[in-house]
RNA sequence: GGAGAGAUGGCAGAGCCUGGUUGAAUGCGCCGCACUCGAAAUGCGGUGUCCGAUUUUUCGGACCGGGGGUUCGAAUCCCUCUCUCUCCGCCA
């Protein structure tokens, strides 16, 4: 039901005003709390008459039983049944009311967050690897992708539009090879649970990880069939255990899914929008944990290094981003941004955003567990992470591995996944 | 796409026709106690979630798939949505 959670809102609200405010919001508290008090004003008013109604029903129901006359009990209800109607309705329009400002609340930031504004105030915490140095001119993915015939841009805008990659031959095989790699890498390595989740969802599972009621306009909706295109497996996944009470001995629960993901990428055209670094649909492999909340911040280190993991085996150089305050997502109490570095780009892509949501998705979506040590039912924290996004890492991957000859040399894990070693021109 | 049946607590499963201590029988499961060297079996007791008020305690309210309606009163009657199952059709 409630997003942050209300009892905590009301009892620490100059936290909360703090916490907003590091997020770039200062408008959202005061009205929300209002709202909240006359809400709990109308509940105990509400209350107050039910108990009266069903007193005195019970005494109709006891005299009926008793062949007794209750006409007079009964015309004297009436009354009151009016008044608990009207009230009810003002009870559920402020209910309303204050759902609806919670949805539209953001998470508030963890105390390790570097305060800030904006990307600028990003804070790199680690680099692995070095840049490639390279005694040779190198060139971009996208001339690579034409040397090698690995994909084609134009086609695919052709039949879909632009954002939409065609990839061919070797191209589509070496996607292939990545998104396996990955899903047996996470599960083989440290034992995530595999799941291939339906790529549409419903409104309420988009609401449960937050891309609604804020971001509608960022999706593909099907509007005959009231569903969206999920942008992530995060959605599907979280959502495996909406409205669910796990038991304690069930967490951590990790998952691992393939999905494609669509964004509409509305108002970012200009930028970015050459070849694989930005576009309206993409392949990824995420990682989704449910886990106790006391353990969520190890987690979140946890699920961090396994993402990086990936970048490690294949050998690319990447370095890990703690999000600023004001550039942390709607949903998320912290984040780390995984970029990669793409040497023929000349600049970091990031290819993985690995964020603890706390309780933010588990409100939303009532995903509870109930507690060995004294059976208590709470919410499970949330977390996930991109293991990793394949465009991005694709470009990172050629223009990191190709030869003075313009070939593409494969690093080990690919290798059999590829049956081959490089990559040449077909003919 | 067409026709029909159904959705009840952790699970199974009554109640719905004939609205009135039914938050809900019964069984299973689970927890505690007793018995036991221990266990099983047996006996006794307990065992939902959410909200508000008060807060060591307690009181009140809501919830029988979701939403709405009828009524003094709805798990029970009416409408609607979603989902599940069966049959027919279609289909990778």
């Amino acid at each position: 039901m409630t997003v942050l959670d209300l009892n905590f809102v009301r009892t620490h609200s100059e936290t909360v005003r703090a916490g907003l405010a590091a997020k770039g919001d200062t408008t959202s508290l005061d009205p929300l709390l209002e709202v909240d008090r006359r809400h709990r004003e109308a509940i105990t008013r509400l209350n107050e008459l039910r108990a009266r109604r069903n007193r005195a029903s019970e005494a109709i129901g006891a005299a009926k039983r008793a062949g007794k006359d209750a006409q007079e009990a009964i015309a004297a209800m009436q009354a009151v049944a009016r008044d608990i109607k009207q009230l009810e309705q003002e009870e559920s329009r402020l209910q309303q009311e204050l759902q609806d400002r919670l949805l539209a609340t953001p998470n508030l930031p963890h105390a390790s967050v570097p305060r800030g504004t904006s990307e600028a105030d990003n804070v790199v915490v680690r680099t692995w690897g070095e840049p490639l140095a390279a005694d040779f001119p190198l060139k971009n993915h996208l001339e690579l992708g034409e040397d090698l015939g690995l994909f084609d841009f134009r086609r695919g805008a052709k039949m879909s539009g632009s954002g939409f990659p065609l990839y061919t031959g070797d191209g589509a095989r070496l996607e292939r090879a990545l998104l396996n790699f990955m899903l047996d890498f996470h599960r083989e390595r440290y034992g995530f649970t595999e799941i291939f989740p339906p790529f549409v969802t419903r409104p309420e599972a988009m609401e449960t990880t937050g891309q609604l009621p804020k971001f509608a306009e960022d999706m593909y909706y099907i509007d005959r069939d009231q569903a969206y295109l999920i942008p992530t497996a995060e959605v599907p996944v979280t959502n495996i255990h909406r409205d669910e009470i796990l038991d304690e001995s069930q967490l951590p629960l990790r998952y691992v899914a393939y999905s494609a993901c669509f964004r509409r990428e509305a108002g970012s055209y200009g930028k970015e929008t050459r070849g694989f670094l930005r576009l309206h649909q993409f392949n990824k492999v995420e990682l989704v944990k449910f886990v106790r909340p006391d353990t969520s911040y190890e987690e979140l280190e946890s699920l961090t290094a396994q993402a990086e993991a990936v970048l490690q085996a294949l050998g690319l150089h990447y370095r890990v981003v703690s999000l600023s305050s004001g550039d942390l997502s709607f949903a998320a109490a912290k984040c780390y941004d995984l970029e990669v570095w793409a040497p023929g780009e000349r600049q970091w892509l990031e290819v993985s955003s690995c964020s603890n949501f706390e309780a933010f998705q588990a409100r939303r979506g009532r995903i509870r567990y109930r507690r060995a040590a004294d059976k208590k039912v709470d919410f499970v924290h949330t977390l996930n992470g991109s293991g990793v996004a394949t465009p991005r890492l694709l470009v990172a991957l050629l223009e990191t591995y190709q030869t003075p000859e313009g070939r593409v040399r494969l690093p080990e894990p690919l290798q059999a996944y590829m049956g081959t070693s490089l990559l040449t021109p077909c003919d």
